[in-house]
Parts: C-alpha cells; structure tokens; sequence
DNA sequence: ACGCCCGCCTGTAAGC
DNA sequence: TGCTTACAGGCGGGCG
C-alpha cells in the first residue's frame, strides 16, 4: 500500500510522537508479522525497557532508534497500518498484529490484513549481511542532495523500461506502482520508454517531476484510496488521491487533453496513462 | 545474468 | 441473492 509520501507522512508523526518514550511491554499476537524472529523473545526482549530515540527512514522501511544497540524495523507491506492508541481502552482494530505500550501510557499498533508487512529488531551494523533488501537500497527518491545528473546516472546504469527502473528499490527507493504512474504522467513519458531512450532534457524532466510529484504527495500526507487502507498515525485519510492524473482514472477522459486515460497490465502491475500526453 | 511471474495473505467488488 | 473470480499501495524466490 503505502509508497514514499506515506511512509514518510507516518515516519514524521511516529518520530514526534514516540520520541522519548520508554517501551512498558510489546504484545505479538500475529506471529507472521514478526517472521524473521523464530523465537519471538529475541524480538520483545531488546525493545521492552528502551526509550525510543527517533524514527528514521530508508526507503519504505522506518527505522525506529532505540537507547541501546539495536534498532526496530517496520515494513508496511500492502496493508500494514501503524496507529497511536491513547488508551489501552480504544477498541482494538482487526488484525491487530503487534502491540507496544509504553510507559507514559498509549500504545502503538501494528495492523495489517494481508501480513505482507512485517516488523523485526536488528542492529545497524549487521544490516549489511542481516538485511540484504535494506543495504542494497538505492538513494532515497526524495532526499535533498540528489542532482539530475546522478539521479540519471543510476536510472540509465542498467537498460529497462521507464517504470521498472523508478520502482527498482535498488535504484531509487520508494517509488512504487501508484507514484511511478503519477511521474511518468507529469514528465509526458510512457511507462515502456527505454531508459537508453532518454535524452538529458527527458532525464531532467523526470526527474523534476519525481520531486514535484513526491513532494507534492507528501505535502498533502500521501493518497488514499477506495478502501482507506492508508491513514496516518492518528487515523486519518490523505488527500493526494485528488491530485491524481492518471491512476484508477481508466475510461476518464485526461485532465490535461481529454483523451481516454488507458489501463494496461506491465509487468504484473496494472499500469494507467495518457495514450496522448505520454510519449 | 537478467527479466518476468508467482506466491505470499485477506478483503472487497465485479461478474455470472 | 450467492457463488466464483479477479484484483489490490510490495517484494523475494525461482524459473526460463
């Protein structure tokens, strides 16, 4: 479910509201969640007594920084929510998976119906050989220090397709199947665009509009959809799903021309664009 | 060696 | 109305 704009929409409010508070106990009641940890107390014990420092971001994966060595990993997956309880008497979502109450009172819940998320305790040091997915991200798609150049250097290292390059988390991390139709859209190129293709003025483009796109998302906390699957730490829907040009908008005419926006299946995902505007 | 497809899950909506 | 099927924000493994 969630990509970069709505990772990073949690990792802000989660890092504001659980800074600085000491974890009273951890409750697993949904073991797959918790799947790398055969024996479940080599992931309560580390946690439980730990203040948490603040919560980091590395793609779509949240780091959450403890006092101590290690640090709580947290992967949203398709369906995974975080949501902060102010009292243990705020009823219990379904699928319901992992449960931290802190000392200060509240909880935080981890909830996901499809168990594609997960969470896992590690430490920064072992990722490398530990977390081969996590050291092996790419940069991140909206950090500052990305130029156009560089970002067109490693999406034109390998030769693919336009759309699986933006949504190899080894190339650039956090894009996935929502925003890579979103920027393909507003840079005018077509998701089966070779990279080789790409004249600097197309990488240039493209890269503007993975920030303009991003960053726009992010200002208005992420998209939600139909089902309201993603909602922030306190419950509550994005809007960025209003701003969307292309995706779930098949049969529509474009905002932008008026021709019908097109639904493809590429590689596996349903894929939306503009036969018109996207060349 | 690389790209693609499947499977992992549950819920929902569409189709018959 | 009810059963069946397809599909959904991700990602790793295994296959060709």
């Amino acid at each position: 479910m969630p990509e970069l704009p709505e990772v990073e929409t949690i990792r802000r409010d989660l890092d504001k509201e659980i800074a600085g508070k000491k974890i009273k106990s951890v409750e697993v009641t949904g073991a797959r969640s918790t799947r790398r940890h055969e024996d479940l107390k080599t992931f309560i014990d580390p946690l439980v007594g730990r203040t948490v420092k603040g919560v980091d971001r590395r793609g779509k994966y949240m780091v959450v920084k403890l006092d101590g060595p290690d640090v709580l990993i947290i992967h949203l997956g398709m369906s995974g929510q975080l949501l902060r309880a102010p009292s243990v008497r705020t009823e219990m979502p379904k699928h319901t998976h992992v449960v931290i109450n802190f000392t200060q009172g509240g909880q935080l819940r981890f909830i996901d119906p499809r168990t594609f998320g997960e969470m896992f305790v590690t430490t920064l040091d072992v990722i490398e050989e530990q977390v081969p997915e996590l050291a092996h991200l790419g940069i991140d798609a909206l950090s500052a220090p990305v130029t156009w150049k560089n970002f067109g250097g490693l999406l034109t290292l390998r030769s693919a397709k336009l759309k699986t390059a933006l949504m190899d988390q080894r190339v650039l991390a956090g894009i996935g199947n929502i925003y890579s139709d979103e920027i393909l859209f507003h840079s005018g190129l077509r998701f089966d665009r070779s990279t080789d293709s790409l004249k600097p003025e197309d990488v240039r483009r493209l890269y503007r509009s993975t920030v303009e796109v991003l960053q726009e998302a992010l200002r208005l906390r992420g998209s939600s959809l139909a089902d309201a699957q993603y909602v922030d730490l306190f419950g509550k829907p994005g809007g960025y799903q209003a701003e969307h040009q292309v995706y779930a908008r098949d049969g529509l005419p474009c905002r932008r021309c008026r021709q019908t926006i097109t639904k493809e299946k590429f590689t596996g995902r349903t894929t939306y664009f503009c036969p018109a505007c996207q060349i």
